[in-house]
RNA sequence: CUGCCCGUAGCUCAACUGGAUAGAGCAACGGCCUUCUAAGCCGUAGGUUACAGGUUCGAUUCCUGUCGGGCAGGCCA
């Protein structure tokens, strides 16, 4: 496999060993100019020593510069600016880079960091109160794409989706289908106050009264029709959403492995164990009729009750015996990708777990928080759907915009900055919309490659000298960081970065394709040319399998 | 009042965690289809990176403060 980082490295390092420079491997950091005048890597290694060895940068970049020999990969080294070292790339190291591509295919990019070892990306866990909202598919898309990323890094994932099946809201679900089936509406005063008042919990009833049956995680819940059976309501109401919205994440591409239920926790007493094990290890105390956490013990700002005076458990304490649940399970990460409205719930969950003493890390879980989203058509912010009532649905995106665009623009911005999604935009069949750019770059490479008679054998027979122009080099140099940035997406858990990777690298092939011809008489041009697109085709499909985004041959 | 996130072109967002001339798309203007897919390309215009200090060879990025927006701070989830 080809290292170019690593032997600019190596070369690095032998050059300063022979200058008698002193310098730890750790600081040399090769870094990817943006244009590529600077070159295809660049190293500010001279800028770092020039102060300890009071010299100016650029005659330190030179001395380094004059020390290194010829290499096969680099047609030349060359010192620039206040005194970067960049390296040009020679035909060979472009050939190189393309044959790998194309041999690695679907594997190029990925790399083996993660070892195999268990991670598990928990997300989405929507109360199964109401219809997923967008809210939900931006974290459907980040955390299903953040799976897909680790995946590519070498970690064994699990997707996971955990339902708070066990709350007050879902009495209050119960109460609010039972009102509608007694005729009561969300206008009338006796209306539950805390109830959900859409469309959809109509529709519930409904199917209650015709005795419907449902089954989610192959369990059937069958409605019994009795209107004052608030229990068989219940099940019912939870099963109809959880089955809901296990049909909308279907649409929206997005699978998990495991759903775990809250009320598990309560069912095997493991919440009631956690409760014993914080007491037993001297972090609760008794106030005022309730149960206290030391959460202050582990950096929070106030403790916390665990165990209210009606005897009842606050809702973070199920959310430690969960956690305790997944570490017992052997994750070694575990990702949680939740709304920065739940942010507040990290420290006492990490205190919980802490409290334990189980020799759980202090910075596990790991959290991803994504912003809030907004919603504008007619550049008018939209609030409701018919429906839910007091949200737009997911749904209401994927039938309006689609899935793969839906999906993109929801990972194209960085978790932590809030994002308007704009409806018009999204739905636009026209250059407007930047997930068609890059699927369009896709189906124009199939075309012309379906029609050149050629197969992948004798394409890599192709003479690298050949390609040589600005737009040649351009394109090779972006398909060459693509591992690098499945790398950063990774260690950054921000798929964005994914989104736009894909974006630059469609605008370098859109600009060479219109720049050149490539079924031409030539045969020698046209296998060069047509080996650089295939490589270019397998990036943009890898990179858009890593968003959960289609990769059409044709549109 | 306190904590977390954010503030970059008219709008929506990037900027490879401190690098070189801050980049894309949309909106505006001007060009390119008899040729492999024009859902495309080329060009013009658009910026005191909210503001004020600080750190250093170098700051959109790190630190302090101010202003503005969002979210949290329940014996709710």
């Amino acid at each position: 496999m080809l290292h170019v980082k690593n032997q600019i490295s190596n070369i690095l390092s032998d050059a300063l060993q022979q200058l008698n420079i002193e310098i730890s491997e750790v600081d040399i950091h090769i870094e990817r100019p943006k244009t590529l005048e600077h070159g295809d890597y660049s190293s500010n290694i001279a800028l770092q020593l020039a102060k300890g060895m009071k010299k100016n940068p650029r005659e330190v970049a030179q001395l380094i510069i004059d020390q290194v020999g010829s290499e096969q990969l680099f047609s030349k080294l060359e010192l620039a600016g206040p005194g970067f070292i960049n390296f040009h790339l020679s035909d060979i190291g472009r050939s190189l880079i393309i044959k790998e591509i194309i041999q690695k295919d679907d594997q190029y990019g990925r790399n083996t960091s993660g070892a195999k070892q268990k991670l598990q990306v928990e997300f989405v866990s929507a109360n199964p109160t109401g219809p997923l909202h967008i809210g939900h598919g931006r974290g459907a898309a980040i955390g299903d794409s953040l799976a897909r990323i680790m995946d590519a890094n070498g970690w064994e994932v699990t997707r996971e989706f955990y339902y708070n099946d066990a709350g007050q809201q879902i009495n209050n679900l119960a109460l609010s289908v039972q009102s509608r089936l007694k005729g009561v509406t969300p206008e009338d005063a006796d209306f539950p106050e805390d109830g959900y008042r859409g469309d959809y919990i109509l529709e519930i009833a409904e199917a209650f009264k015709i005795l419907s049956s449902i089954t989610v995680d192959r369990e059937t819940v069958t409605a019994t029709g009795n209107v004052d059976d608030l229990e068989a309501i219940k099940q019912f109401s939870v099963a109809f959403l959880r089955n809901e919205q296990n049909i909308d994440l279907a649409a929206f591409q997005t699978h998990f492995d495991v759903f775990t239920l809250e009320s598990s926790f309560y069912e095997n007493e493991a919440v009631h164990e956690v409760v014993q094990l914080l007491t037993d290890n001297g972090f609760a105390y008794k106030k005022e009729d309730a149960t206290w956490l030391r959460t202050t013990d582990f950096g929070d700002d106030k403790d916390r009750v665990m165990v209210k005076s009606d005897g009842g458990y606050t809702y973070f304490v199920p959310d430690v015996a969960y956690h305790l649940n997944k570490w017992q399970r052997g994750f070694v990460r575990v990702i949680n990708e939740q709304g920065a409205d739940h942010h507040s719930t990290i420290t006492r969950v990490r205190a919980g777990l802490q409290g334990l003493q189980k020799k759980i890390p202090q910075d596990w879980p790991e959290y991803v928080l994504h912003q809030m989203v907004t919603v504008t058509k007619n550049n008018q912010e939209v609030k409701i759907s018919k429906r839910a009532g007091s949200y737009v649905t997911l749904r209401d995106l994927i039938d309006q915009v689609g899935c793969d665009a839906t999906r993109f623009f929801l990972i194209a911005r960085k978790p932590d900055s809030q994002l308007v999604f704009d409806i018009d935009l999204a739905t636009s069949q026209t250059n407007e919309n930047p997930v068609y750019y890059i699927q369009y770059a896709h189906a124009r490479i199939c075309a012309v490659l379906n029609q050149s008679e050629l197969g992948q054998d004798q394409l890599l027979q192709f003479n690298e000298v050949l390609l040589s122009t600005k737009h040649e080099h351009q394109l090779i140099k972006r398909l060459s960081e693509f591992p690098e940035i499945i790398s950063l997406a990774a260690e950054e858990s921000s798929p964005h970065y994914i989104a736009t990777f894909l974006k630059d690298l469609a605008g370098d092939f859109h600009s060479y394709y219109n720049a050149n011809k490539f079924l031409i008489d030539d045969q020698n041009i046209k296998c060069a040319r047509l080996a650089l697109i295939l490589a270019t085709k397998n990036v943009l499909r890898n990179g858009l399998q890593l968003l959960g985004v289609s990769a059409p041959n044709k549109m």
